[in-house]
RNA sequence: GCGCCCGUAGCUCAGCCGGAUAGAGCAUCAGCCUUCUAAGCUGAGGGUCGGAGGUUCGAGUCCUCCCGGGCGCGCCA
């Protein structure tokens, strides 16, 4: 249960009551009431908004509307105490007993609480990493991987019918360029020497075993012929090579996507003409000449040339953009279309997509074709994650992919650990950028989120084994925690750690509905906090400690209490991706 | 030149579709281990929320302009 939204409801019944006892005019908009925790917590548990937003439609002070519906709600069961403040605002503190229940419900309901089906159901499309099969992912590909695969989770976690997919842009120039530095690792596994690696093409050692299994394959066959011939069948295997070098990147991080789209399959497939020959009947496509870009020296090679323009400016894009290169063959943004045009063909209307901040610029024009496509059905929200900036100890990690020298995912995910790097990446905002230092993160230590909230979870487990150690009598399995006496937990530390837990379901209803999974963390984090300083607390003074071996009634209470934040965190943790511990010891 | 993102404590960043006296970590300083793991906790100092207008009962949050930083701007993806 969301309690905010079940306060809400009691808020909107006590106005409706108003309405009928002829105290607040009829067909008032109550969309804008708000039931939220306040800033302060000496403010209260929650708190409305509602006098303020009635005020003026209702005619009346607010303060005065905000004494009515407190009157009322004083009567309403488990509020303790009701106050107006401030302009208006109502004040509700909840009793004890209240919390209690909540705690009763975390451990009744364990990985589902929180849980509701905001989804319905209905499809979405998660469309990340999607890198260029030409090499490893490297981190900041992991930035984007992490994020749309926590995402994933959290969304079908309330409901949603996710599907995760993976873009292969495997038609442009790139691959070309991948496949000519295959070939040339193709003729170095034959025998030949060759030197250093051309400028412009991929350096990277990865492209030897490419080379190697095509001469073991098919010998000296694709030496002495023509580029032409050579290049479609290197290039076929080099795409296949690099692809699967890339889904086992992603294996070792936890991701596996459902689907797969291959640039190159929707060309030869005539997707591509279909969407420009749908955008063309629509009157949304024109040849027209495009200006060079200001600000910045045009390129050399710049002619003005008639081209097939989208309007994507009739879709609030700042220009009109082309579909065609000058030699005949889609861009980018065409073959992307067409890729976009499939998905709302198999049912999909809320389309994510999880972008590097260099392709920022390039989300208007795709947000555009999205509503032209789908005549305004479907939604395109664009996730972009900024650039990681790679530490070890607080000293920038030198990468050049120029030379070949960049460390990849799978160097920092085996160096670091999965789970590692599956929280790290979402301790920012996706549009902040992020140090990731590689030595501060394997660190036992609080400055490392990920283990201070693994830390939190294992003490749990260890006050549970020294209590079935200690005190055996005392049933400690959830049936049983569920039924404690849980008037024992009357201290406000106690009482404030079930209150930070019982926000979880509102944790995870807003980050999914803001598509912001850093959220989750940032609420482990300080979850992990109350438990720590509650813990001290004990240290600090023994009658707080959770196992009190004079009073069993108050150790099995406190259990509850505990092993209820540790199914919090579980739940979190799973999200991510990641396996809570139970002892940190290795 | 235009567009997008960002600008919050010395540093790194949160701030929940506008809400009350703007928070956390690091760093600095001062404290807490005969203990359920001190791998932790408590306290203190530190702010014109880049600037100026505007909308609103109320603005870090929304709008406009300006300043500063990043990314991008046909034939890369």
């Amino acid at each position: 249960m969301n309690l905010f939204t079940a306060l809400r409801d009691l808020v909107l019944k006590e106005v409706a009551a108003l309405v009928e006892a002829g105290e607040l005019p009829q067909n008032l908009d109550t969309s804008a009431i708000a039931v939220e925790p306040p800033r302060e917590a000496g403010h209260g548990d929650v708190a409305t908004n509602a006098a303020m937003v009635l005020a003026k439609p209702a005619k009346r002070p607010p303060r005065e509307i905000a004494q009515l519906i407190a009157e009322r709600l004083k009567h309403a069961p488990d509020i303790e105490a009701v106050e107006v403040a401030g302009a208006g605002f109502i004040n509700l503190r909840l009793a004890p007993s209240f919390w209690h229940a909540r705690l009763r419900e975390i451990l009744r309901e364990g990985a589902d609480y929180g849980v509701v089906n905001l989804g319905k159901g209905a499809p979405v499309n998660v469309e990340y990493v999607s890198a260029n099969p030409t090499g490893p992912l490297h981190v900041g590909h992991g930035r984007g991987t992490v994020f749309g695969d926590v995402l994933a989770n959290l969304l079908q976690r309330l409901g949603y019918k996710v599907t995760r997919e993976y873009y292969i842009n495997d038609a442009g120039a790139q691959v070309d360029v991948l496949a000519r530095s295959a070939h040339l690792r193709y003729r170095e596994a034959l025998g030949e020497v060759i030197g250093d690696i051309p400028e412009g093409l991929y350096p990277g050692d990865y492209l030897k075993p490419v080379g190697a299994a095509l001469a073991a394959r098919d010998g000296a066959k694709w030496r002495d012929v023509s580029e032409a011939d050579w290049l479609p069948v290197v290039r076929g295997a080099a795409i296949d090579a690099m692809l699967r070098l890339i889904k086992d990147d992603l294996a070792a991080l936890g991701v596996r996507h459902e689907v797969f789209t291959s640039e190159r399959k929707l060309v030869e497939d005539g997707k591509v003409e279909a969407a420009f020959r749908q955008l063309e009947a629509d009157g949304l496509i024109y040849t027209g000449v495009l200006e060079p870009p200001k600000g910045k020296p045009a390129p050399d090679d710049w002619e003005p040339r008639p081209q097939s323009l989208f309007r994507a400016t009739k879709f609030g894009d700042d220009v009109d953009r082309p579909l065609k290169k000058s030699d005949g063959s889609w861009t980018y943004f065409a073959t992307d279309i067409a890729y976009h045009r499939d998905k709302i063909a198999r049912g999909f209307n809320d389309l994510i997509d999880v972008w590097g901040a260099d392709h920022g610029g390039y989300i208007k024009r795709m947000q555009a074709a999205v509503n032209a496509l789908s005549g305004g059905a479907a939604k395109l929200d664009v996730k972009v994650c900024q650039l990681v900036k790679l530490l070890d100890n607080g000293e920038p990690v030198k990468m050049s992919k120029r030379s070949g020298q960049f460390v990849t995912l799978r160097d920092v995910v085996e160096r670091v650990g999965k789970d590692v790097v599956r929280f790290i990446l979402l301790t920012r905002r996706n549009d902040a950028p992020l140090d990731f230092d590689l030595a501060k993160v394997t660190e036992q230590s609080k400055d490392n989120p990920i283990f201070y909230v693994q830390y939190a979870h294992a003490r749990i487990h260890s006050v549970l084994r020294r209590v079935a150690e200690e005190m055996p009598e005392i049933a400690r399995d959830v049936g049983s925690l569920e039924a404690a006496a849980f008037d024992a937990l009357s201290d406000e530390a106690e009482l404030g750690l079930i209150k930070l837990a019982a926000t979880w379901p509102r944790v995870l209803e807003q980050a999914a509905l803001a598509h912001e999974p850093h959220r989750l963390a940032f609420f482990l984090n300080d979850l992990a906090a109350a438990f720590h300083r509650l813990w001290n607390k004990g240290n600090d003074d023994p009658r707080f400690r959770f196992m009190i071996l004079s009073d069993s009634r108050t150790t099995q209470a406190r259990l509850g209490l505990i092993v209820g934040v540790g199914l919090v965190i579980a739940a979190g943790l799973t999200i991510f991706g990641i396996e809570p511990v139970e002892e940190m010891r290795a």
